[in-house]
DNA sequence: ACAGTATGGAGAT
DNA sequence: TCTCCCTACTGTG
Protein backbone atom coordinates (compact mmCIF):
# COMPACT_ATOMS: atom_id res chain seq x y z
CA UNK A 1 0.00 0.00 0.00
CA UNK A 2 2.26 2.42 1.11
CA UNK A 3 4.26 4.61 -1.58
CA UNK A 4 4.76 8.38 -0.62
CA UNK A 5 0.84 9.07 -2.42
CA UNK A 6 -0.57 6.80 0.54
CA UNK A 7 1.61 9.35 3.36
CA UNK A 8 0.70 12.15 1.98
CA UNK A 9 -2.72 11.19 2.02
CA UNK A 10 -2.60 10.21 5.37
CA UNK A 11 -1.39 13.27 6.46
CA UNK A 12 -4.40 15.11 4.54
CA UNK A 13 -6.70 12.96 6.70
CA UNK A 14 -5.33 13.49 10.10
CA UNK A 15 -4.98 16.92 9.72
CA UNK A 16 -8.63 16.86 8.96
CA UNK A 17 -9.58 14.55 11.73
CA UNK A 18 -7.29 15.92 14.36
CA UNK A 19 -5.78 19.00 13.78
CA UNK A 20 -6.19 21.14 17.00
CA UNK A 21 -7.79 18.58 19.01
CA UNK A 22 -6.59 16.64 22.10
CA UNK A 23 -6.98 13.13 21.29
CA UNK A 24 -6.46 10.49 23.87
CA UNK A 25 -3.81 8.27 22.49
CA UNK A 26 -2.72 5.02 23.52
CA UNK A 27 -1.13 1.49 22.37
CA UNK A 28 -3.53 -1.17 22.32
CA UNK A 29 -1.14 -3.54 21.29
CA UNK A 30 1.31 -1.86 23.88
CA UNK A 31 4.51 -1.91 22.33
CA UNK A 32 4.04 2.02 22.00
CA UNK A 33 2.84 2.40 25.33
CA UNK A 34 5.49 4.84 26.63
CA UNK A 35 5.29 7.21 23.83
CA UNK A 36 1.44 6.77 23.73
CA UNK A 37 1.53 7.90 27.33
CA UNK A 38 3.88 11.07 26.37
CA UNK A 39 1.91 12.22 23.69
CA UNK A 40 -1.27 11.29 25.53
CA UNK A 41 -4.26 14.53 25.82
CA UNK A 42 -1.91 16.75 23.91
CA UNK A 43 -2.92 18.55 21.24
CA UNK A 44 -1.91 18.26 17.47
CA UNK A 45 -0.79 21.08 15.87
CA UNK A 46 -0.26 19.81 12.01
CA UNK A 47 0.25 16.42 10.16
CA UNK A 48 3.01 16.56 7.44
CA UNK A 49 4.70 13.87 4.74
CA UNK A 50 8.23 13.89 3.41
CA UNK A 51 8.15 10.87 1.06
CA UNK A 52 7.40 7.36 2.78
CA UNK A 53 7.80 9.11 6.21
CA UNK A 54 4.75 10.73 8.19
CA UNK A 55 5.38 13.66 11.26
CA UNK A 56 2.51 14.74 13.58
CA UNK A 57 3.34 17.78 15.64
CA UNK A 58 2.21 17.95 18.99
CA UNK A 59 1.98 20.86 20.90
CA UNK A 60 5.47 21.43 22.94
CA UNK A 61 7.94 20.17 20.44
CA UNK A 62 6.89 16.55 20.33
CA UNK A 63 6.83 14.67 16.95
CA UNK A 64 5.20 11.76 16.61
CA UNK A 65 7.10 10.02 13.55
CA UNK A 66 5.64 7.09 11.66
CA UNK A 67 7.18 4.63 8.74
CA UNK A 68 4.39 2.18 7.62
CA UNK A 69 7.05 -0.19 6.18
CA UNK A 70 5.81 -2.64 3.78
CA UNK A 71 3.29 -3.78 5.47
CA UNK A 72 2.08 -1.55 8.10
CA UNK A 73 -1.25 0.54 7.82
CA UNK A 74 -3.37 3.52 9.22
CA UNK A 75 -6.70 3.64 9.21
CA UNK A 76 -8.83 7.57 10.03
CA UNK A 77 -12.55 6.82 10.15
CA UNK A 78 -15.30 8.94 11.86
CA UNK A 79 -16.26 7.56 15.52
CA UNK A 80 -20.07 6.35 15.93
CA UNK A 81 -21.44 5.01 18.91
CA UNK A 82 -19.01 3.83 21.74
CA UNK A 83 -15.88 3.39 21.05
CA UNK A 84 -14.64 1.41 18.69
CA UNK A 85 -13.52 -1.93 19.09
CA UNK A 86 -9.38 -3.03 18.91
CA UNK A 87 -9.05 -5.44 16.07
CA UNK A 88 -5.83 -7.35 15.48
CA UNK A 89 -2.67 -5.82 16.55
CA UNK A 90 -3.08 -1.86 16.81
CA UNK A 91 0.09 -0.18 17.58
CA UNK A 92 -1.00 3.27 17.98
CA UNK A 93 -4.52 4.66 18.12
CA UNK A 94 -5.83 8.52 18.35
CA UNK A 95 -9.00 8.63 20.03
CA UNK A 96 -11.44 12.25 19.94
CA UNK A 97 -14.68 12.19 20.41
CA UNK A 98 -15.08 11.90 16.31
CA UNK A 99 -12.48 10.05 15.07
CA UNK A 100 -10.52 7.07 15.57
CA UNK A 101 -6.74 6.63 14.41
CA UNK A 102 -5.29 2.97 14.33
CA UNK A 103 -1.85 2.26 13.63
CA UNK A 104 -1.22 -1.30 12.83
CA UNK A 105 2.46 -2.98 11.96
CA UNK A 106 4.30 -0.06 11.19
CA UNK A 107 8.00 -0.27 10.63
CA UNK A 108 8.26 2.61 13.09
CA UNK A 109 6.53 4.52 15.38
CA UNK A 110 8.54 6.55 18.06
CA UNK A 111 8.15 9.97 19.57
CA UNK A 112 10.96 12.17 18.46
CA UNK A 113 12.49 16.05 18.49
CA UNK A 114 11.93 18.77 15.62
CA UNK A 115 15.82 18.17 15.58
CA UNK A 116 15.18 14.54 14.58
CA UNK A 117 12.78 15.40 12.02
CA UNK A 118 14.97 17.82 10.21
CA UNK A 119 17.66 15.23 10.40
CA UNK A 120 15.10 12.39 8.60
CA UNK A 121 13.85 14.87 6.10
CA UNK A 122 17.67 16.14 5.24
CA UNK A 123 18.98 12.79 4.11
CA UNK A 124 15.84 12.05 1.86
CA UNK A 125 15.71 13.48 -1.73
CA UNK A 126 12.91 15.93 -3.44
CA UNK A 127 9.57 14.96 -3.00
CA UNK A 128 7.49 15.49 -5.65
CA UNK A 129 4.16 16.16 -3.58
CA UNK A 130 5.78 18.54 -1.34
CA UNK A 131 5.62 22.30 -2.95
CA UNK A 132 8.38 22.86 -5.43
CA UNK A 133 10.58 19.93 -5.09
CA UNK A 134 14.49 20.49 -6.68
CA UNK A 135 14.47 17.70 -9.29
CA UNK A 136 18.18 19.21 -10.03
CA UNK A 137 19.27 17.63 -7.06
CA UNK A 138 17.79 14.71 -7.47
CA UNK A 139 19.52 14.38 -11.26
CA UNK A 140 23.14 15.30 -10.18
CA UNK A 141 22.56 12.46 -8.04
CA UNK A 142 21.38 10.26 -11.01
CA UNK A 143 23.92 11.47 -13.64
CA UNK A 144 26.74 10.98 -11.28
CA UNK A 145 26.12 7.34 -10.65
CA UNK A 146 26.94 3.86 -11.99
CA UNK A 147 23.87 2.12 -10.11
CA UNK A 148 20.82 1.41 -12.59
CA UNK A 149 18.31 4.04 -12.79
CA UNK A 150 15.74 1.11 -11.62
CA UNK A 151 18.06 1.05 -7.89
CA UNK A 152 18.17 4.90 -7.99
CA UNK A 153 14.72 5.22 -8.28
CA UNK A 154 14.44 3.06 -5.48
CA UNK A 155 16.92 5.12 -3.19
CA UNK A 156 15.09 7.46 -0.89
CA UNK A 157 18.19 9.68 -1.01
CA UNK A 158 17.69 10.36 -4.82
CA UNK A 159 13.95 10.89 -4.92
CA UNK A 160 11.56 10.62 -1.96
CA UNK A 161 8.07 8.71 -1.85
CA UNK A 162 8.80 6.46 -4.82
CA UNK A 163 8.08 2.57 -4.24
CA UNK A 164 8.42 -0.39 -6.58
CA UNK A 165 4.81 0.31 -8.08
CA UNK A 166 5.71 3.78 -9.24
CA UNK A 167 9.04 2.81 -10.53
CA UNK A 168 8.45 -0.35 -12.04
CA UNK A 169 5.35 1.78 -14.19
CA UNK A 170 7.50 5.35 -14.82
CA UNK A 171 10.52 3.07 -16.35
CA UNK A 172 7.66 1.50 -18.78
CA UNK A 173 6.03 4.38 -19.28
CA UNK A 174 8.83 6.26 -20.42
CA UNK A 175 10.71 3.06 -22.44
CA UNK A 176 13.75 3.36 -20.14
CA UNK A 177 15.87 0.24 -19.67
CA UNK A 178 15.73 -0.53 -16.14
CA UNK A 179 19.17 -1.56 -16.08
CA UNK A 180 21.13 1.34 -17.17
CA UNK A 181 23.78 3.03 -15.16
CA UNK A 182 22.02 6.48 -13.91
CA UNK A 183 25.28 8.33 -15.85
CA UNK A 184 23.99 7.33 -18.97
CA UNK A 185 20.43 8.55 -18.81
CA UNK A 186 19.94 10.95 -20.74
CA UNK A 187 19.02 14.62 -19.59
CA UNK A 188 15.70 14.93 -21.63
CA UNK A 189 14.62 11.43 -20.56
CA UNK A 190 15.16 12.06 -16.81
CA UNK A 191 12.95 15.83 -17.32
CA UNK A 192 10.57 13.89 -18.94
CA UNK A 193 10.34 11.25 -15.64
CA UNK A 194 10.18 13.61 -13.24
CA UNK A 195 7.43 16.04 -14.99
CA UNK A 196 5.83 12.81 -15.25
CA UNK A 197 5.98 11.62 -11.77
CA UNK A 198 5.62 14.95 -10.60
CA UNK A 199 1.90 14.70 -12.01
CA UNK A 200 0.96 10.81 -11.28
CA UNK A 201 2.30 11.74 -7.73
CA UNK A 202 -0.91 13.63 -7.08
CA UNK A 203 -3.36 11.71 -9.24
CA UNK A 204 -2.48 8.93 -7.04
CA UNK A 205 -3.22 11.30 -3.96
CA UNK A 206 -6.40 12.24 -5.53
CA UNK A 207 -7.75 8.90 -6.54
CA UNK A 208 -6.04 6.95 -3.10
CA UNK A 209 -4.61 4.79 -5.71
CA UNK A 210 -1.75 4.28 -8.06
CA UNK A 211 -2.78 5.08 -11.41
CA UNK A 212 -0.41 4.73 -14.28
CA UNK A 213 -2.43 3.44 -17.17
CA UNK A 214 -2.74 5.85 -20.26
CA UNK A 215 -6.37 5.72 -20.11
CA UNK A 216 -6.74 6.18 -16.34
CA UNK A 217 -4.27 8.70 -15.84
CA UNK A 218 -6.08 10.66 -19.10
CA UNK A 219 -9.55 10.16 -17.02
CA UNK A 220 -8.02 11.14 -13.38
CA UNK A 221 -6.36 14.33 -15.20
CA UNK A 222 -9.42 15.54 -16.94
CA UNK A 223 -11.58 15.36 -13.75
CA UNK A 224 -8.71 17.15 -11.30
CA UNK A 225 -8.55 20.17 -13.70
CA UNK A 226 -12.72 20.31 -13.63
CA UNK A 227 -11.90 20.19 -9.91
CA UNK A 228 -13.97 16.91 -9.83
CA UNK A 229 -13.71 13.77 -7.43
CA UNK A 230 -11.10 11.50 -9.15
CA UNK A 231 -12.65 7.98 -8.46
CA UNK A 232 -10.38 5.47 -8.18
CA UNK A 233 -10.89 2.46 -10.60
CA UNK A 234 -10.10 -1.00 -11.36
CA UNK A 235 -6.15 -2.06 -10.39
CA UNK A 236 -4.75 -2.29 -13.43
CA UNK A 237 -1.04 -1.71 -14.20
CA UNK A 238 1.12 -1.63 -17.51
CA UNK A 239 4.46 -3.94 -16.05
CA UNK A 240 4.05 -4.20 -12.54
CA UNK A 241 3.24 -7.87 -11.34
CA UNK A 242 2.35 -8.79 -14.23
CA UNK A 243 5.28 -11.58 -14.66
CA UNK A 244 5.04 -13.85 -17.76
CA UNK A 245 1.70 -11.89 -19.01
CA UNK A 246 1.94 -10.36 -22.50
CA UNK A 247 2.97 -6.79 -22.87
CA UNK A 248 0.70 -4.62 -23.31
CA UNK A 249 2.14 -2.88 -26.09
CA UNK A 250 3.84 -5.03 -27.75
CA UNK A 251 3.22 -8.52 -26.57
CA UNK A 252 6.23 -9.97 -25.21
CA UNK A 253 6.73 -11.62 -21.89
CA UNK A 254 6.85 -9.36 -19.10
CA UNK A 255 9.92 -9.93 -16.94
CA UNK A 256 11.01 -9.99 -13.61
CA UNK A 257 14.09 -9.95 -11.15
CA UNK A 258 14.76 -8.44 -7.69
CA UNK A 259 16.57 -5.29 -7.89
CA UNK A 260 16.84 -3.43 -5.38
CA UNK A 261 15.40 -5.48 -2.78
CA UNK A 262 12.28 -5.64 -4.72
CA UNK A 263 10.30 -7.45 -7.47
CA UNK A 264 11.51 -5.15 -11.17
CA UNK A 265 8.63 -5.69 -13.26
CA UNK A 266 9.70 -4.65 -17.58
CA UNK A 267 9.08 -5.32 -20.68
CA UNK A 268 12.89 -6.32 -22.37
CA UNK A 269 11.59 -5.31 -25.73
CA UNK A 270 9.83 -2.04 -25.04
CA UNK A 271 12.50 -0.32 -22.52
CA UNK A 272 15.74 -0.22 -24.12
CA UNK A 273 15.70 3.85 -24.03
CA UNK A 274 18.63 5.63 -21.93
C1' DA B 1 -2.12 -25.58 9.78
C1' DC B 2 1.22 -23.78 7.21
C1' DA B 3 3.83 -21.42 3.49
C1' DG B 4 4.30 -17.59 0.66
C1' DT B 5 3.73 -12.84 -0.54
C1' DA B 6 3.30 -7.71 -0.12
C1' DT B 7 3.49 -0.69 -2.60
C1' DG B 8 10.02 -0.82 2.95
C1' DG B 9 14.13 -0.17 5.24
C1' DA B 10 17.78 -0.93 8.82
C1' DG B 11 21.68 -3.29 10.32
C1' DA B 12 24.97 -7.02 10.01
C1' DT B 13 28.31 -9.43 7.14
C1' DT C 1 24.08 -9.33 -0.34
C1' DC C 2 21.94 -11.28 3.51
C1' DT C 3 18.67 -11.30 7.50
C1' DC C 4 15.38 -9.53 10.20
C1' DC C 5 11.19 -6.88 11.64
C1' DC C 6 6.22 -5.56 11.33
C1' DT C 7 0.72 -7.63 9.97
C1' DA C 8 -2.73 -9.50 7.11
C1' DC C 9 -4.23 -11.96 3.49
C1' DT C 10 -3.98 -15.72 -0.12
C1' DG C 11 -3.24 -20.19 -1.70
C1' DT C 12 -2.16 -25.11 -0.68
C1' DG C 13 -2.59 -29.44 1.82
Amino acid sequence: MPEGHTLHGLARDLNAAFAGTSPQVTSPQGKFAEGAALLDGRKVLEASAWGKHLFVEFEADAWLHVHLGLIGKLSILPRGEGVPPVQGQVRLRLLTDDHVADLRGPNLCAVVTPEHVEGVTARLGPDPLRPDPDSETAWKRVSRSNRSIAELLMDQSVVAGIGNVYRCELLYRHRVDPFRPGREVRRATWDAMWQDICELMPLGLAAGQILTMPDQVEDAKAALAAGEPVVPGERRYMVYRRAQEPCRVCGSKVRTRVVAGRNLFWCGRCQRRR
